[in-house]
DNA sequence: TACACAATTAACTAATTAGCTAAATATATT
DNA sequence: AATATATTTAGCTAATTAGTTAATTGTGTA
């Protein structure tokens, strides 16, 4: 599912501080890595995994690529987050509905 | 870091199933397992992980264990999250602390 | 006490992830 | 064309994660 990504690229502190990073400012992909401990590549594949998710784009910019924040679409991913977890209903939420009124009936039987 | 957990529990898609079946019940540890087409063990382990993000949590019935939501937790790291992510998010967020002390002041009063 | 049931912990394996260096690709400049 | 810079891809290894079965712990009941 489209989601998994979002969860997976947010489980990762680098990849949380890129969004950070990003949260005001346009970087390519160098001033990005100059501001972590690790090496270009490894970077790189943070980037890539944050834009799969598409939490961030990339736009080239002569040699240069410039990642920037896709805020509309990860306000998307997180506001469905809250909609499965919170009230509106899935199949798993009805099921756990049902659950529960079956349950409450057998404790007032007793 | 706090959150770390939290991101970390909701990077796994059973896991997420779970609070969406723990989102309106209260279940056992074996009704959950029982939803899932995985060993007994293996659901414990995703239990822990997230009871230590805080995003549920356990009380022993005999010898049953019930899980529940600790969705005020949860709530407050996914607040957290949007403060942190984006602009709006944090402006909100501001904007809620303040209501609740306009809040809390009026009650104080009355 | 002895036995059954619920759940977890222990010990292990297979698969995945995160990092590295070296090589490749794309663009800019001389 | 040749060379330099920015970035990504390829190939590799170490560490972590997700699952398994077997053993253990806690509780209820005959």
């Amino acid at each position: 599912m489209e989601i998994d990504y979002v969860f997976e690229a947010l489980a990762s502190t680098p990849r949380r501080k890129i969004l950070a990073y990003l949260s005001e400012a346009t970087l390519t992909a160098g001033e990005i890595a100059a501001r972590f401990d690790m090496s270009k590549p490894a970077l790189s594949k943070h980037l890539k995994i944050l834009e799969q998710a598409k939490l961030i784009s990339s736009e080239r910019k002569g040699q240069f690529i410039e990642y920037r924040l896709a805020d509309k679409n990860m306000m998307v991913s997180l506001t469905n987050m809250l909609a499965t977890f919170c009230p509106v209903g899935s199949g798993l939420k009805k099921e756990s509905t049902a659950i529960a009124r079956s349950k409450d009936k057998t404790t007032k039987q007793e």
